[in-house]
DNA sequence: CTGAAAGCGCTTACAG
DNA sequence: CTGAAAGCGCTTACAG
């Protein structure tokens, strides 16, 4: 039995027999923007349906002046993140054809990132480059990326938006969202912990906290914003300062899981509990967020969703931009209700 | 300038051009087992070297039986231990020449995981697949794949141990290693709380622990072996059972380090501080053993050095097994020494 | 042990 | 809008 070599894969020769074309107008078929009759393109279209035909991608990559290889760089991974990203990005990468080569940036043997990244494109002739947070906000990659006339796409990009194309979620609706349940479930008394300063989504989750308590007439002490920096160890002291104030916060809304995660850490030293004491929110949706202890109530975004967009574009040449109007690209994002908010409405369980 | 079109990818032709012989002896030299002469192999070695020469794996793919696929299979991860095998299987894929498809072993569509993996193999016509735990010790899998005929290796398996070749780390020695290491601390007090019974790793490490005990003439009351299954949940309730005892152990060894991020976080439920009442050590250090506080004293795996082990058997088709002789590659593991251990021998810091 | 020829499954010009 | 031919860079038989 092993493999049967009766049902070998079909080929385009196939599928053109069926269609009674030559393989020329199957290629033509399956690429967009060619020139071919609607009549004649969907006769073949179907026919590629009833054979399941795929094309083989390493007989298009030989060719072909594309390469059908699209790259993913990114930085030491401090978080799960990244992680997970690359799983769904391979998954969407199958499904569209291309082969993912995923790298981290970083100097190593003495030679630049830059240079590696050069060195990267020279061998293996990518299509695309995909940029993941932080590495999407590097100005001097970004730069040097558009003046290599290499396309890339970002990934919840922060700045220089008009530069690339790019897909996100939107932060201030989400912030938003999650603040309105915490005023749901009783709080009035809420604490923001900021992300880092300079990026545009840190700004939008604060100012989906802000709106959200105004509309609701809730009133933020100045105390009651922290700075951070999306690190474990930012939060943890800003939960400290928060924990010292006379006055401390019913529940605290942490701009990403991490330093959600470094709060609950931080209360626990402070012999507070969670969630009796105090409720605790996070942002993105780690895996740390159902590690921990109680589980992390918090906001996801739809990574596969995100990955599969990202690689639809690349697919579809939609790449290019003129610096000047945005591409982007919203995707849906979701709360995640879990164990560290308390119902202030109801009596406690304990 | 872009991309220069005078320094083109060397192909076979010129390394053949320039090792004076035909484009069939280069291949030859570039394949183990092929038969060519001492003189001619080192001659076009030696240009391959000059020339830079890598050869292009789709040509490659596109004539020959092999597809240069490689599958890896891993079950939804609850951790960050595949994000974290997968990117180093990745990185070792590309340096062998082969693409790594990664998917997860799930039902899906009404279809059982078994079938997508018969899909997956045709599909892609898989050289190989690796398989990481725990789906390493699933015997309906491995017995399919092995009926298939379908190479595989595993990665640190606990079962059927001579089915595949293996590559792995001794827990035995880490295990005895750490225990050495807590006691070398002054402590004497030691708990344990297990993996997974059915698994031959857990009794290693558990085994290494014992043997380090006696070792120093330490003696371990029955109730310091707390039972567990590498679950974040089953780490709390061990944790639990732990701190109810009369006379509390000064230091834990938990199998892994979700158990021992619960043992963490169970301790500040009861009051106790990490390191100052209590020292805590995991195993296999993820990301989570950085994450959390105080971050963990915990033995590291070299998921670099497996995963290229791991490729480096694929690529030279050292895949086949008698299912009697134990093919085992171990590779050294390292003690990663964080906050969570209390030098018992020192005035305390606080 | 070594080489010339054919072919893998596509796409790129080039014609019509 | 469509097709016949050539070629991408390798490897697989087949000879010698």
């Amino acid at each position: 039995m092993s493999t049967s070599d009766k049902n070998k894969k079909p080929t385009i020769k196939d599928v053109a027999a069926l269609a009674g074309v030559s393989a020329m107008t199957v290629t033509r078929a399956l690429q967009p923007n060619s020139s071919i009759s609607e009549k004649t393109k969907t006769k073949v279209l179907w026919a590629v349906k009833a054979l399941n035909y795929k094309p083989n991608i390493s007989a298009r990559r030989l060719s072909s002046s594309r390469s059908y290889f699209v790259g993913l760089l990114y930085i030491k991974p401090d978080g799960s993140y990244v992680g997970e990203f690359i799983i769904d990005a391979l998954k969407a990468s199958r499904k569209h054809g291309f082969h993912l080569i995923s790298e981290e940036y970083s100097s190593s043997g003495g030679m630049s990132p830059l240079y590696l990244v050069d060195k990267l494109i020279e061998d293996t002739n990518l299509d695309a480059v995909i940029l993941i947070p932080p590495l999407c906000d590097d100005l001097e990659l970004l730069h040097h990326l558009k003046h290599k006339e290499m396309p890339f796409v970002r990934v919840s990009p922060n700045v220089e938006l008009t530069l690339s194309p790019f897909v996100c979620i939107n932060d201030y609706d989400a912030a938003y969202e999650m603040t309105q349940f915490l005023i749901n479930q009783g709080h009035t008394q809420i604490a923001f912990i900021q992300g880092a300063s300079s990026l545009k989504n840190s700004l939008s989750r604060q100012q989906g906290f802000l709106d959200a308590m105004q509309a609701n007439e809730l009133s933020v002490p100045a105390e009651f914003i922290q700075p951070g920096n999306f690190t474990y160890q930012s939060g943890f002291s800003a939960a400290h300062n928060l924990f010292e104030l006379t006055n401390r916060p019913t529940a605290i809304f942490a701009a990403n899981d991490d330093m959600a995660s470094a709060t609950i850490a931080c209360a626990h030293k402070f012999g507070i509990t969670v969630p009796d004491d105090l409720s605790v929110v996070g942002f993105d949706n780690t895996y740390i967020a159902k590690q921990m202890w109680p589980a992390l109530t918090t906001v996801e975004q739809p990574l596969d969703l995100i990955s599969d967009k990202v690689l639809e574009l690349i697919a579809h040449h939609d790449l290019s931009s003129d610096g000047e109007t945005l591409q982007k690209f919203e995707l849906p994002f979701k709360l995640i209700e879990r164990d560290s908010v308390r119902n202030l409405k109801t009596v406690p369980s304990s």
